[in-house]
DNA sequence: TTAGGGTTAG
């Protein structure tokens, strides 16, 4: 199998910039551990000025403050806090005795110092350190020590066993084999498993009045309650604890911020965290990695990273955990940059990566689009002597298949075969799913009947999707028809992706009707249609003959009843502009973002394959207004370019038409024009989708176009100057010789947007007729591009000035002004 | 596994 797309221009250099073990072991064997104010201060700016707003805007900012400066903290008037319970002296934990048995380094804590002092030195950094004494865990109880042990774990399987109720509870406990000692009911109440018997035992123990219920003892009912999920249960829990006088510690608090964090109430977890700073009690390492990865959920980038700051300047030492929840969030914000500081600083304070921690790097280096330093990081793991999980290779499998590295991709599979590395059904479906990306059919059929073969990871509906999209990108339609009728008679549920991939397959081979029974089917098991699915059909339409339009508009009609409408508004001659836009908008509005070029790309098509070419032009028009391509064209005094790659191969032509055009306009006016002349279709890495090229091709041969494959970048069609010009000066005039699509530009409408947007406007006349009366203009877009040229039919009208924004119709007067005043001679006019 | 934190799928 050959390497489809081998990055081999990626520098081992820059790979071993994120070497984490060889620099943290060359820090320590340089003996040259930076003190925390010294590690990477330009991460940190950088960081700083990429978010500008991140002052706490809650009561978080003044609170953290209060960190900072403790003595403000004594100052503070206390009626200005929410006072929950009477707050206590902050002092360092009670850890601090059992650091002393822990033979500290001169640099460690010394135990001798008082709260105050601490505190003091909590904004000396680089001093800070010797208050590293927090990470320290409450013993445990020993309960192995326990004699009876065995009974009471014994007498919990009963309890797990039993009715969750009241009284089948009380029932069962009177059987208790032993005396329910503080230690015997921890014991108990640690062993049971759901939520309901923990917090029915809990409630138990407080009716029996046998021992004062503690912190503890909150704490582990706490626990399980989160595990149920039950916020509210929790917060009830916590205000009970508020109001006996039971104190609150960093246990409590991390529990019951993890547990709004589990419910999805981030600002509950956020709200308890500033009741802490309010009550006295200082975040230790755990608490912080819970509410840095709450912000982190939020989105809230700045604060993560002003937190983390100000809690490792009063020396807090960030461990594993918490750069996982940082290398997470920067992941999800593919934000590169904040991958490069999590490393940095992981390497400055010589932390060792773990395996999550590793699996979340990857993870992120995916999401950031960096395949070559995920596959070194990989490479590096497995070199300090991890072994990767099902994780670590799921994430690898996805960064490879997403990058089209299929040389890669297959030799990470043989390995992981030659390893027996452990797989799981998520990572056999991720495989498929690469296999999908990558085109490689065999491989995903016998990975699929590895799957049917296996007891633990039979095929769900994922690997029947990955399949049908194998199939249905392959244009294997009776394969894909097959498995339909597999996941039928098997009852996997087909998901909607399924029947989007096994639709477009249908269509692209024209039978219809099984369109309609597929479509029909879906509906009636369950699938909710959704845009990319409307997209499809739209796209389905393009291969109807003209009677099976009404069967696909039938499904589309269903899914998207508004689509229809548009679709049919497209087709009647006597809808303007206007209201096109009108309803477009409506169009995109109402679908989710990823799916607008789509539409607009299928809609385009649709248009032209019912010779609707004025239409297409303004389809594309307004996707251009409504930013759907940007970058399509772009222009400096060297060369200019059309980058057609996110168009479909109808989108693709009229903006390739809109283009000559304008191409045509500059030559005729004399215009200063580049050197080079350059049309982008992109290479079609995708084994699938190689189609744009070949049809750009198709339609330059076809207009006799000077532009010729650039041999050095496939998919890339280049002109020199001299051609552009020789070429366009054999079609003058412009409006001879028509096309059936320069008919239709020519009926198109012309349109104009307010005049500082122009950049350029052009009009000519086809002799005879006022109606075709033409106005192209070429508006002036963001970032130094410009727009496509837009034309619209020409009407005698009363409006004598050109209107602020939107679209108008031109008098020959208004003509006449907007080319006076862009210097352009209206001798044309 | 024994009071608290982090990672896998169009």
């Amino acid at each position: 199998m050959s390497c489809i797309s081998h990055p081999s221009q990626l520098s081992g250099q820059k790979i071993s910039s994120i070497n984490i073990s060889s620099i943290i072991n060359n820090n320590h064997n340089n003996n040259n551990l930076k003190t925390p104010n010294q590690i990477t201060p330009s991460p940190f700016k950088c960081h700083l000025l990429q978010y500008p707003s991140l002052s706490f805007t809650s009561q978080a900012s003044h609170l953290l403050q209060i960190h900072h400066n403790p003595l403000q903290l004594h100052q503070n008037p206390l009626s200005k806090t929410t006072i929950i319970r009477p707050i206590k002296p902050i002092s360092l934990r009670p850890a601090q005795t059992s650091l002393s048995h822990h033979s500290p380094k001169p640099s460690e804590s010394t135990p001798t110092q008082s709260p105050q002092q601490a505190q003091v030195h909590l904004v000396q950094p680089h001093q800070a350190q010797a208050l590293c004494s927090l990470p320290q865990r409450h013993k445990r109880s020993p309960y192995s020590l326990n004699p009876h042990l065995q009974d009471l774990k014994l007498f919990s399987h009963k309890l797990n066993a039993c009715e969750a109720s009241e009284t089948a509870l009380s029932a069962a406990l009177e059987e208790l084999p032993h005396p329910p000692t503080r230690e015997n009911a921890l014991l108990i109440l640690n062993s049971l498993r759901t939520w309901e018997k923990t917090h029915l035992f809990f409630n138990w123990l407080k009716t029996q009045n046998l021992f004062p219920l503690d912190t503890i003892f909150y704490n582990v009912t706490l626990k399980s309650l989160r595990n149920g999920r039950q916020y509210q249960l929790v917060d009830d829990l916590v205000s009970e604890m508020i109001e006996q006088g039971i104190d609150l510690d960093n246990v409590t608090y991390s529990t019951i911020i993890t547990c709004a964090k589990r419910c999805n109430l981030y600002d509950k977890a956020v709200e308890w965290f500033e009741r802490m700073y309010k009550t006295g009690v200082l975040p230790d390492e755990v608490t912080y990695s819970a509410i840095l990865d709450v912000y982190a959920r939020l989105g809230k980038v700045g604060e993560v990273v002003s937190l983390y700051e100000r809690a490792r300047a009063g020396g807090w030492r960030p461990d594993p955990i918490a750069f996982a929840v940082l290398a997470k969030m920067f992941g999800e914000a593919g934000d590169y940059d904040g991958i490069q500081y999590v490393l940095q600083e992981m390497k400055s304070l010589g932390v060792e990566p773990n395996m999550v921690v590793y699996n979340t790097l990857l993870e992120a280096m995916g999401k950031a689009g960096k395949p070559g330093l995920a596959r070194s990081l990989f490479e590096e793991m497995i070199e300090v002597g991890l072994s990767p999980n099902e994780k670590t290779l799921t994430a690898l499998v996805k960064i490879y298949g997403k990058a089209r590295w299929g040389k890669d991709a297959l030799e990470l599979w043989e390995r992981m075969r030659s390893n027996k590395w452990p797989m799981d059904f998520i990572l056999y479906n991720t495989l498929l799913s690469m296999c999908a990306d990558l085109g490689l059919e065999k491989e995903a059929e016998k990975l699929f009947d590895d799957m049917k073969g296996s007891a633990r990871c039979r095929p769900d509906s994922w690997s029947y999707t990955a399949m049908l999209n194998i199939y249905g990108s392959g244009g294997k339609v009776d394969k894909a028809m097959g498995l339909f009728e597999e996941m039928m008679r098997c009852g996997v549920k087909l998901n909607v992706m399924g029947c989007t991939c096994l639709i477009q397959c249908l269509g692209r081979a024209k039978q219809i009707d099984d369109v309609v029974r597929v479509f029909g089917v879906s509906m009636e098991k369950g699938v909710k249609p959704d845009d990319r699915l409307c997209c499809c059909l739209l796209s389905v339409l393009t291969f109807c003959e003209e009677d099976e339009i009404d069967k696909v508009l039938g499904c589309l009609e269903k899914a998207n009843p508004k689509l229809v409408e548009f679709v049919k508004l497209l087709g009647k001659k006597e809808v303007s502009f206007d209201m096109v836009k009108e309803n477009f908008r409506g169009i995109l509005n109402d679908s989710v973002i990823e799916a607008r070029r789509p539409f607009c790309n299928c809609l385009i098509d649709v248009c032209r394959s019912q010779n609707l070419y004025e239409r297409a032009h303004e389809l594309l028009y307004l996707g251009t207004l409504y930013s759907l391509y940007p970058g399509l064209h772009s222009k400096n005094d060297r060369e200019w370019s059309l980058n057609v790659r996110s168009l479909s191969v109808g989108a693709a032509q009229t903006a390739f038409h809109e283009w000559m055009r304008t191409l045509s306009k500059a030559v005729e006016r004399q215009e200063a024009l580049p050197k080079l002349f350059s049309v982008h279709a992109g290479a079609g890495t995708h084994k699938f989708s190689q189609g744009l090229a070949s049809s750009v091709a198709l339609q330059l041969e076809k207009l006799s176009a000077p532009f010729q494959p650039n041999q050095e970048q496939p998919g890339c069609f280049i002109a020199t100057r001299e051609d552009v010009i020789s070429w366009v000066q054999t079609r003058v005039p412009s409006t001879a010789n028509l096309s059936t699509e320069d008919d239709g530009y020519q009926k198109a409408n012309v349109a104009t947007r307010k005049q500082e947007n122009l950049e350029t406007i052009t009009a000519f006349v086809k002799p005879n007729s006022l109606c075709n009366i033409l106005v192209c203009i070429i508006t002036n877009m963001e970032g130094g591009r410009f727009g496509l040229v837009e034309t619209k039919s020409f009407t005698v009208g009363p409006s004598n000035s050109v209107p602020d924004g939107s679209f108008f119709n031109l008098t020959a007067e208004n003509i006449v002004t907007l080319l006076m005043a862009s210097s352009q001679s209206p001798a044309q006019v």
